[in-house]
DNA sequence: CTGTACCTTCCCCTTAGAGGGAAGGTCAAG
DNA sequence: CTTGACCTTCCCTCTAAGGGGAAGGTACAG
């Protein structure tokens, strides 16, 4: 199948399936005679797969060397778990964070109930910032 | 002073001042004879309130907008209310996004736990993603 | 006179993951 | 015969907040 094909039934645009091309995600393809990328099953399972991915928030990069070991003849089992365990990891630092920054602000807001609009120092732009 | 001195009062760095010049967050400063720019102490006090609006997340446009409200002589209480409120609410849904996609990566992991990767169909690339 | 520590403007680079659009080739239908 | 829907490559643009570095001016110490 054409690339707009192959796009549609992975739920993606043409223009993703050539940036993984280019990132080194999907093998560069057969031409047929006119020049045009054709495709098989086995890219739409690969771009399922990368979905599949994305929406577990790796990065292209991470995608990309799970389907290296993949095409390598290995098993990325092992690989994936240490993916996912440094992923789980990370997520629970930007959730930390962002609950701190969330106190911080949640903190400004009731100073900022509290404002006295005249006893604001202008020099200090906004009192409860 | 210059700009060298009062980025470093600031904490910033000379490049960051300037940018802030060109977004608007910083007037255009007196120049002396030899061109170089000249603050006093009213920088300072604004480079500070950049700083702490940083801190707590507000984007450029945002501290931007609270300036402008103090130049023009208002007080910028209510509207500084209303983004705090409003990124409040943002920072909810950020958090409670990664939250879900922090259960997701769980579940995932728990999946790679009891794996088989004799039994994992290569045409999938990955089993438990 | 020279070094060096400032300052100026100007333009390109960074991250991530594409999207927009130009200029041109291909193919089937009406 | 032409229209329209595809496809190709190539280059530019986006967000945010600056950083890097070139080419050149300035000021002061030794």
């Amino acid at each position: 199948m054409r690339i707009g094909e192959a796009a549609a039934a992975a739920g993606m645009t043409t223009k993703a399936l050539r940036y993984y091309e280019g990132r080194g995600l999907l093998p560069a393809p057969v031409r047929n005679a006119n020049g045009y990328r054709e495709y098989t099953q086995a890219t739409i399972n690969r771009l399922h797969f990368i979905r599949r991915g994305r929406a577990a928030a790796l990065s292209l990069t991470q995608i990309r060397e799970i389907l290296r070991l993949r095409d390598a003849g290995e098993t990325p089992c092992t690989h994936v778990q240490d993916l996912l365990s440094r992923e789980l990891s990370d997520l629970d630092d930007q959730i930390a964070e962002l609950v701190s920054l969330r106190d911080t602000v949640a903190e400004f807001q009731r100073n900022a109930e509290r404002a006295d609009p005249d006893s604001c120092d202008p020099a200090q732009i906004c009192s409860f910032i």
